[in-house]
DNA sequence: TCTGGGGTCCTAGGACCC
DNA sequence: TCTGGGGTCCTAGGACCC
C-alpha cells in the first residue's frame, strides 16, 4: 500500500502559546525572542507583515518594534514545552501512528484513510487541536513527507485553502510545485539553492524533473532522495520511535562577558549538570566529554578553545562529570580573554544498562546511581533546580547569567502562576 | 551597548589491514 | 628502479533541520 502522510504544523508556535493565555494579543504584532532577548525567533503574521525577519537581532529592529508597538516576549520554554505535549497528545489520539518531528510539528500516517475525505479529516484535526489546546495548526497531506511539507506551506499561506491542503494524487500538484521556491523545499538550504540556480533551476517543479544521476553528483544521495520524494516516490517513512540521541550538548551565550576562571567554572558546571540530567533522562552514559569556551563571534578576534576528556568508564554521574569538566576547563581557560559563550558536549553515548565497570574503577557505582536517581526524582516532583550542585552557583544575580526581561508566567507548569478566572 | 540553542546525516580522505 | 587492490573504520567538515 502506498503511504499517505499528513504534516500538522503549529502556526507561529511560540507566539500562539503566548496568545492562548493572553487573548488581548490577538490581531496584534507579537514576537518571541531568543535567550538574552537577543533575536526574534517567532513572529505573528502581523509582525511578519511589518517586515521583522526570522532571527533579526532585537537591537537592530528596535525602532520597528517601537513604531508598531510590537509585543516582544522572552522565550518561555517551560510553557512551550508543556503546550507542545498537549498538542502532540491530542494528535496521538486522532491518528493510527504519529512521528513527533519537532516541538511544533508532527507527521501522521493516514494511509488507512485513503478512501475517506482527507481534507475533511484535516479540518477535523484543526478544529480539535484548536478547541483542546488553543493552538492553531495547518495540515498538509500528500504521498511523501517532502510533498506534505509543501502542501502544509501552501495551506498556511493561502486563505482559500483554509489551513488544510490535500495534494494526494491531486491534479494541482504541478501547479503547487511551480509555486514553491527552491529553498523552501525540505532539505534544500541556501547553499544548495544557490548552486542549483546557477543551472537555471528555480522552483520545486524544475527540481522534480531533474535526472537522478545528475542531482546525485551535485548533492549526494540526499539530493536524489529529495527529487524522488517530489516525484511522489516515498523515501522517508514514518519514524514513530526515534532512537536515543547520539550526542548531548548544553551551551549558553552569556549576557555579560566573563574573564575570571571561577565565573566561567560556575557557568560551565551548570551546563554540565543539565547535560547529565538529559543524559540520564534517556538512560544513556557518555564516553567522551568536551568543554569549550569562546569569545564574542561578532568581534574582530574570535577565539574558540575546546578540550576533550575520555571518561574511563561511561558515566552519567554529575559529580564525576564535574571533576572532568574542571580538568578540561583548566586546559581551555586563559587569562585576559573575555569569554562570551561556553558549553559542554557529551558524545560516544551508550546504554546506561550495559556499562562495563573498569578493572581499576574505584567509584562506588551503585551508590552514585542511587544518588542520581533520587536527585532526578526530587527535581521532577518539586520543580527543576530544587536540589542542585553548589558548583553551579547559588546566586542568580551574576552579571553573565542569561536574562529574560519580558518572560510570561509559567501558566501551565507552576501552581503559583496558574491563571485565575475571576 | 545589544547578534540563540540543539540536533541529524552524508562525504571525503587518512590510517590501517591483508 | 619498479611500487596492487580492496576493504573497514574513524574523523573532520559541510549541509541541513527546527
Amino acid at each position: 500500500m502506498k503511504p499517505i502522510f499528513a504534516l500538522v504544523d503549529c502556526n507561529n508556535f511560540y507566539v500562539s502559546c503566548e496568545r492562548v493565555f493572553n487573548p488581548k494579543l490577538a490581531g496584534k504584532p507579537v514576537i518571541v525572542l531568543s535567550n538574552n532577548d537577543g533575536c526574534a525567533v517567532a513572529r505573528s503574521e502581523e509582525a511578519k507583515a511589518i517586515g521583522i525577519k526570522m532571527g533579526a537581532p532585537a537591537f537592530k529592529i528596535r525602532s520597528l518594534l517601537d513604531a508598531h508597538s510590537v509585543h516582544a516576549f522572552s522565550s518561555n520554554y517551560a510553557l512551550y514545552g508543556d503546550m507542545s505535549r498537549r498538542v502532540m497528545q491530542t494528535l496521538t489520539d486522532m491518528a493510527p501512528s504519529i512521528e513527533i518531528y519537532s516541538i511544533d510539528e508532527a507527521f501522521l500516517d493516514v494511509s488507512g484513510m485513503r478512501h475517506e475525505n482527507l481534507t475533511a479529516y484535516g479540518q477535523h484535526i484543526r478544529k480539535t487541536v484548536k478547541q483542546w489546546t488553543g493552538i492553531p495548526v495547518s495540515v498538509g497531506i500528500a504521498r511523501t513527507k517532502t510533498l506534505a511539507k509543501i502542501a502544509n506551506r501552501i495551506a498556511k499561506k493561502s486563505i482559500r485553502e483554509n489551513g488544510v491542503l490535500d495534494l494526494t494524487d491531486s491534479p494541482f500538484l504541478e501547479e503547487a510545485l511551480k509555486r514553491i521556491d527552491l529553498e523552501d523545499v525540505w532539505g534544500i538550504g541556501r547553499k544548495y539553492a544557490h548552486r542549483l540556480k546557477k543551472y537555471g533551476i528555480h522552483t520545486a517543479l524544475s527540481l522534480a524533473k531533474l535526472d537522478d544521476r545528475w542531482i546525485q553528483k551535485l548533492m549526494g544521495v540526499n539530493g536524489a532522495r529529495i527529487v524522488k520524494e517530489l516525484q511522489g516516490i516515498s523515501c522517508y517513512g514514518l519514524d514513530d520511535s526515534p532512537p536515543p540521541k547520539k550526542g548531548i550538548g548544553v551551551s549558553r551565550t552569556f549576557y555579560a562577558e566573563i574573564d575570571k576562571f571561577d565565573d566561567l567554572k560556575t557557568a560551565v558546571s551548570g551546563y554540565v549538570c543539565r547535560a547529565a540530567e538529559k543524559l540520564r533522562a534517556q538512560k544513556s552514559a557518555a564516553n567522551v566529554m568536551m568543554i569549550f569556551a569562546a569569545t564574542n563571534r561578532f568581534k574582530a578576534h574570535y577565539d574558540f578553545h575546546i578540550a576533550t576528556a575520555a571518561l574511563p568508564v561511561p558515566t552519567s554521574d554529575t559529580t564525576e562529570m564535574l571533576r572532568y569538566a574542571d580538568q578540561c576547563l583548566r586546559q581551555v581557560y586563559k587569562e585576559d580573554i573575555r569569554y562570551k559563550k561556553a558549553g559542554v558536549f557529551l558524545s560516544a553515548l551508550v546504554s546506561a544498562e550495559r556499562v562495563q565497570a573498569g578493572l581499576f574503577d574505584k567509584t562506588d557505582r551503585p551508590r552514585s546511581k542511587c544518588l542520581m536517581e533520587t536527585l532526578d526524582r526530587i527535581n521532577e516532583k518539586m520543580g527543576a533546580g530544587t536540589v542542585r550542585y553548589a558548583a553551579a552557583g547559588l546566586a542568580s544575580n551574576e552579571t553573565w547569567r542569561t536574562i529574560s526581561r519580558q518572560r510570561s508566567p509559567a501558566y501551565t507548569t507552576d501552581w503559583d502562576q496558574i491563571p485565575m478566572v475571576a
